[in-house]
RNA sequence: GCCGGCGUAGCUCAGUAGGUAGAGCAUCUCACUUGUAAUGAGAGGGUCGUCCGUUCAAUUCGGAUCGCCGGCUCCA
């Protein structure tokens, strides 16, 4: 029992220590800087306190502020120090859950009257107080039945104790009068907690449930030291600058119309001419890849929709039905019905397959007030929405030409940085989907060789698929590297069969063909915003809804400029001319707040030579040229569709 | 939908312990004719989101409602 340990280090060296020894002590051994530096130990494998005395042979890692789970380790003590200060102040409050997030953390509480932001700076300085009293994080091993019975105060603990704990479980406390239930591990102190910041307060719903309490969250973030935590709050700050909301609103793209309601997207001139760009630039495509375009009504009989399975699955997001002479109607929540009519529409050979069916097509969901995000979360929006109807023999193929055409968006509108994520079934043991087995193999099968042969990296979703089929989704990281879902590709087993979708095959029998749903920009509206975002308002030069703006020096200069003007126009560039009686530098300030990729000065000197002084919005003032030749080079820049400038 | 916060000029925001409001920018007018990120002066502009209530009096207090923001839930 008292025998010594053998530790195996990662270096694969080993050491050997008394018994009871703390990982602590080991890092120490090694050197003060590494215990110094040390959060947390990985024992065996498992996550281990450092202060926590190993129980025999292990192997052992001591975990530094570089490892990223000794961070997740270090916010869920910040968490811990929350509820702590929490608990000093408003002693009422119970406790529910408080787990590390990406970039920081946050506590639920139950109280009956809510926090206010004072409050919230209030705990902020009593954590503060609490970590300088450096108290231990102490693991403490609790009975599960004495453990109910100290917890019988805490309502929602015992909850978790019942579901969670073993009949020994682990608490973890901070000086004498806090105690959490909770696997830990901690760091050793409140004193290593360095940099932390309480953010927000939220509703959230005990174990995000709707139906059950709603507890109030409080937010936090928490970093190893407090450089790191200014870079993250700038970072926050320069987000809220590049916020699609803001910067719509700056460069007169969108706006959103309370009298016309929520949800709901108005694109002005500059907004609507970038978004026609994308339009164009999809339909485009369509054709080039062998898609056929269609286009489908608004409004269509509410029997489609019962036929269609959307009245019982769907209807609590469909606006409701209009009731006209003949029968009710409703507004389409999706393509798909549409587009399956149009197939349905005549008889497919097997020869006729695939067809592919594309269409812009605006949808109107009903979504719950709070939900609504700018152009994010809309109650109308376009889909750049397409159905292929294919044999089982073509369906790999159509995935990877849809993967393809997905990765191609991408590239086209300058993100580099994506992967997918296949999202398959349970195997069939919830009964929750639809389709059947050889169905589901044929699709997640496809899905897997086409994700392959593409070379997209891809994770794989264990029952995260649709209960009518296989998906395959597309997320990318944007300037900011937050990650967005773009572009989707769903099996539907379910339509088909609805709908008795057949084709004639070689046979001459009768077959039901395979149908996929797949967008790529996802929403129009959504795509626009993400790309706002991504280029902080200033489109690459073929989006930029003004590309060039000529800048005539003095009103005598305004003649010369319109012929500037006038060049960039015949050369099929989007230009527009400052010509108001303003100085320099002021329509300077004004063209490069609009983001506007060239600003063209004529004055006295370009008049006389034929010339224009180049300043673009990023490279500023380029020095003066020939007029053509200027005007030759962005044009073939702007056909040149280049994502970055 | 739920929890919390917010709603004052086109925009960003100040203000009124209840006595019908103010700045900067923008707009308009005039002067300046300008050389790479804001020329100066003057003028116009708000039923203080909407409705109801309390009050001699409400932008201010109370309630309801609409919208927005941060989350939860849900999702393209």
């Amino acid at each position: 029992m008292s025998s010594p340990y053998t530790l195996t280090l990662p270096d694969g060296s080993q050491k050997t220590v008394p018994a009871g020894t703390t990982p602590l002590e080991v890092a120490r051994s090694i050197g003060q800087r590494l215990a110094d530096d040390a959060v947390v130990a990985r024992v065996n494998g498992a996550l281990w306190d450092l202060t926590r005395p190993l129980e025999g042979d292990a192997t052992l890692e001591i975990l530094t502020s570089k490892n990223p789970e000794a961070l997740e380790v270090y916010r869920h003590s910040t968490a811990h120090l929350l509820a702590a200060a929490v608990l000093e102040l408003y002693p009422e409050t119970k406790l529910a859950i408080g787990p590390p997030i990406k970039d920081g953390f946050y506590y639920d509480f139950d109280r009956p009257v809510p926090f206010t932001p004072e409050d919230l700076e209030k705990i902020e300085a009593r954590m503060r107080e609490i970590r300088d009293r450096d108290l231990a994080y102490e693991r403490r091993l609790v009975n599960k039945d004495e453990g109910l019975r100290m917890y019988a105060h805490e309502a929602m603990k015992c909850e978790l104790i019942e579901e969670r704990a073993d009949a020994v479980f682990t608490e973890y406390t901070l000086g004498p009068q806090f105690a959490d239930f909770c696997r830990g591990p901690h760091v050793p102190s409140t004193k290593r907690i360095k940099a932390f910041k309480l953010l927000s307060i939220a509703g959230a719903y005990w174990r995000g449930d709707e139906k059950r309490q709603q507890l109030q969250r409080i937010y936090g973030t928490a970093w190893f030291s407090q450089k790191d935590q200014d870079d993250y709050l700038h970072k926050l700050e320069e987000a809220k600058k590049r916020d699609h909301r803001v910067v719509g609103k700056a460069l007169d793209l969108i706006s959103i119309q309370e009298l016309a309601g929520p949800g709901l997207i108005f694109f002005h001139p500059k907004g609507a001419l970038v978004r026609k760009l994308l339009e164009d630039w999809m339909r485009e495509q369509y054709l080039k890849r062998g898609y056929d375009l269609v286009n489908t009504p608004h409004v269509m009989r509410e029997q489609l929709w019962d036929r269609s399975g959307h009245l019982s699955h769907y209807a609590d997001n469909m606006y409701a039905a209009m009731e006209l002479d003949d029968a009710r109607y409703r507004l389409k929540p999706m393509n798909c019905p549409g587009h399956i009519l149009i197939y349905a529409d005549r008889q497919r050979s097997y020869r006729d397959l695939p067809v592919r069916l594309g269409e812009l097509g605006t949808v109107y969901r009903y979504e719950r007030s709070g939900t609504l995000h700018g152009l994010f979360r809309v109650r109308g929006f376009t889909q750049d929405d397409a159905h292929i109807f294919c044999r089982p023999d073509q369906i790999e193929d159509e995935i990877v030409n849809c993967l393809e055409f997905a990765v191609d968006v991408l590239k086209t509108y300058g993100f580099h940085r994506y992967k997918a994520e296949i999202s398959v079934w349970d195997g069939g043991a919830s009964g929750k989907y639809d389709g059947t087995p050889d169905q589901w193999d044929l699709a997640q099968n496809a899905l897997h060789r086409a994700v392959e042969r593409v070379g997209l990296e891809a994770t794989v979703m264990a029952d995260e698929a649709a209960f009518y089929g296989p998906k395959i989704d597309v997320k990318l990281l944007d300037a900011l590297d937050r990650p967005w879902q773009l572009s989707t590709v769903q099996f539907d087993f379910t339509l088909p069969r609805r709908f008795n979708l057949e084709y004639v095959g070689e046979d001459g029998g009768k077959h039901q063909p395979l149908m996929v749903h797949r967008a790529l920009y996802g929403s129009v509206e959504r795509f626009f915003g993400i790309l706002l975002e991504h280029y902080a308002g200033a489109f690459p030069l073929w989006l930029a809804p003004v590309q060039a703006m000529v800048l005539p020096i003095a009103d005598r200069h305004t003649d010369y400029a319109r012929q500037v003007q006038a060049k960039l126009a015949a050369a099929g560039l989007r230009a527009d001319i400052d010509a108001r009686s303003e100085k320099v530098n002021y329509k300077i300030r004004e063209a490069q707040l609009q983001k506007i990729p060239f600003m063209l000065v004529v004055g006295d000197r370009e008049a006389a030579d034929g010339k224009v002084a180049v300043r673009t919005r990023k490279g500023g003032d380029l020095g003066a040229r020939p007029v053509d030749e200027v005007v030759a080079e962005i044009a073939a820049a702007a056909l040149a569709r280049s994502s970055d400038e």
